[in-house]
DNA sequence: ATAAAAAGATACCAAATAAGTATCAGTTTG
DNA sequence: CAAACTGATACTTATTTGGTATCTTTTTAT
């Protein structure tokens, strides 16, 4: 099982490319430089501008730009846009809350587990992974 | 997203009444204690026989047992057998390995974050979320 | 011996999600 | 005005998830 699904990685790459550039980068661009199909880089580009991480231009000469510096946008930040939540279990009884919900040793060590999780994954930023002498 | 899918939930729950009882244990019984599907239930039990975490008995009077002690049956284990290796991301370029596989700092970080899941998970045994004055 | 009660093995099915395409509309600039 | 962009949205297709159904084999109680 994947922590990361596709959208999320390849918004991270295009996300890493646009931090690495100056001025305006267009999904066209990208879509070439990190040879990923273009109609899926667009969408992925345009929730992550829904989510706020990207800013836009419209029109001619238009593009992407981070919506912050690379150093304030998490991996987590970014997975939340296609992945939503993480949760470790939904731990459900018959479409209920577990009964045992408020004892229940298991969701008890599990929930640590996320919580660790969640916070190391707010840690990584996308300055943290961007080779500095990188040629996008 | 989740980390436990609903097999390994309903598994996690099975194995856990399994291990509270003494002598064996057949779906019939588990699926009404339990209140999950029958067929489903008897399908993950199945996948657990072969994964080697339950010993099985047929025929009349047959049911399931643990094929080692709770303590030694881990979640990590339990999650294995139906969502097999948690991987954080293939972290894949065109169906091969990322390029920058060797240096990739997104990588190194990632590894390091699914390492220590692993070890968490590792560290959660059946035996410690079972309710000792449980009643199944 | 035989029927009931169990698991083993498979094949199938439906809904949800993931992954990706297509298209039309609006915006900006040369 | 047309070329090069993004916005919005509606498909389409493949895979995974969450099951069901069924037939076989094994064991035991009667």
């Amino acid at each position: 099982m994947k922590l990361i699904t596709r959208d999320s990685d390849y918004a991270i790459r295009a996300i890493s490319c646009i931090a690495a550039t100056k001025g305006l980068t267009s999904v066209r661009y990208l879509s070439q430089k990190l040879e990923l199909p273009y109609p899926f880089l667009r969408k992925i580009l345009q929730a992550l501008t829904q989510g706020g991480l990207l800013f836009s231009i419209k029109g001619r000469g238009g593009g992407f730009k981070l919506a912050k510096p690379a150093k304030k946008i998490s991996i987590l930040e970014v997975s939340r846009v296609f992945q939503g939540k993480f949760i470790l279990t939904e731990h459900t009884f018959k479409g209920k809350i577990c009964p045992r919900f408020k004892v229940c040793k298991l969701k008890k060590q599990l929930d640590a587990i996320e919580k660790d999780l969640m916070f190391k994954l707010k840690k990584i930023s996308i300055d943290s992974i961007i080779e500095k002498d990188e040629n996008f």
